[in-house]
DNA sequence: CCCTGCGAAATTGTTAACAATTTAATTTGA
DNA sequence: TCAAATTAAATTGTTAACAATTTCGCAGGG
């Protein structure tokens, strides 16, 4: 029988809240986050959430200090967050490079589901969906293409949307990515990725 | 008083050592980590050794896989390989042009510290040390110029670094690393660019 | 010989308590 | 009153123990 066990351990589960809450701008920037806090209020004790914090700093959302904790990362630059984008969009080119001539049905089928998901979150305005909705379609052709380079890409999108001021134009957004799935649904890869430059900016 | 503690965590010196082994290539790819074999060679519990692996896997050199633990990265492809260094050197750039109109005399003290210590590092032949003092040369304009890439650029350099066959050919590290830290020295930003694409590849 | 279960050992996940450090509040002295 | 020193509270760093899970060895049966 099949172990389907694959239990996300509680600092996986807390890392992606911690990060869907800033990434949807719950936390002031240089805003202390203390361990205790977070620990009484996952239900957890601090082990689980210094896991999460740590990571999550690693990936440069959160700034630490020792004995002084973590706070929020004050935000990137205009010019640090061109770069960035600019880092991001190479890698996710590689990706879908790569990603395009292997497509599979199934492949297909994950991908309009999380266009689907997009799409609903995008009518609805809602924020916090519209930010994860949007990594986790990328997301998706980035680990198919290449999972060593996931935690690379993760880092660098989970930054330049923190500073997504066009995350607020839901209908743009919606367009942009129903633009870049009927790309790839065509096989087409370079209309895929002018969609996609049109997308990442 | 001036406060001279700053002393560094257990888990940040634990990280440190682990990342500049596995760049020295002291463990074998796929090769499992155990916590607390690290934990009494360091002398310490199992807590701090779990932060620095987790770090570590953030940064993309080690796995995980929940209840399994950590293991070395497989390497990168030749492809997922130029990916990075090309990620890896469109941030240095970008460094590199806000460092050079504001580098100060005291900068150039550092860098030049920090050259020599590379320069005898590739005279003793010494692999370890070599690629360490390569990445702190490195390290020094980009914390300068925007600390707040720094910890992408780290994830960046010591992912290219394990795959760095070229790391052997010591004499030519050595010049890579006079001409550039020279050409900063005459201001001369284009010709500093150009040292760089040479030796990032 | 190989395969399947079973159980022991090894390993990771989590917790609560304690130590070290930082932050705040209060007292003290000029 | 204000500022420095002192104490108390809050917070992080570390540890050891326990729980949950995986891995490995081994016996039994086909």
């Amino acid at each position: 029988m099949s172990k389907v066990s694959n239990r996300l351990a509680f600092s996986d589960h807390i890392c992606d809240i911690i990060r869907r809450e800033l990434i949807s701008g719950k936390f002031a920037h240089d805003e202390p986050i203390r361990e205790q806090k977070l620990a009484t209020r996952f239900g957890t004790s601090r082990g689980p959430v210094r896991d999460a914090l740590l990571r999550l700093t690693q990936e440069g959302v959160l700034a630490y200090e020792t004995n002084k904790g973590v706070r929020v990362n004050s935000p990137l630059s205009e010019e640090e967050r061109d770069v960035v984008v600019g880092m991001r969009l190479q890698l996710e080119k590689f990706c879908m490079r790569k990603f395009i001539p292997v497509v599979t049905s199934s492949d297909l089928d994950q991908i309009s589901i999380l266009l689907e998901r997009l799409s609903s979150a995008c009518k609805r305005a809602s924020l916090p969906e519209v930010a994860e909705s949007d990594l986790a379609l990328h997301r998706y052709w980035v680990a198919q293409a290449s999972p060593h380079l996931e935690s690379t890409w993760l880092g660098l999108s989970v930054r330049m949307i923190m500073k997504y001021t066009r995350l607020s134009r839901y209908e743009e957004i919606e367009k942009e990515h129903t633009n870049i799935v009927s790309a790839i649904l065509e096989k087409d890869l370079e209309k895929t990725l002018v969609c996609l430059e049109a997308n990442i900016i």
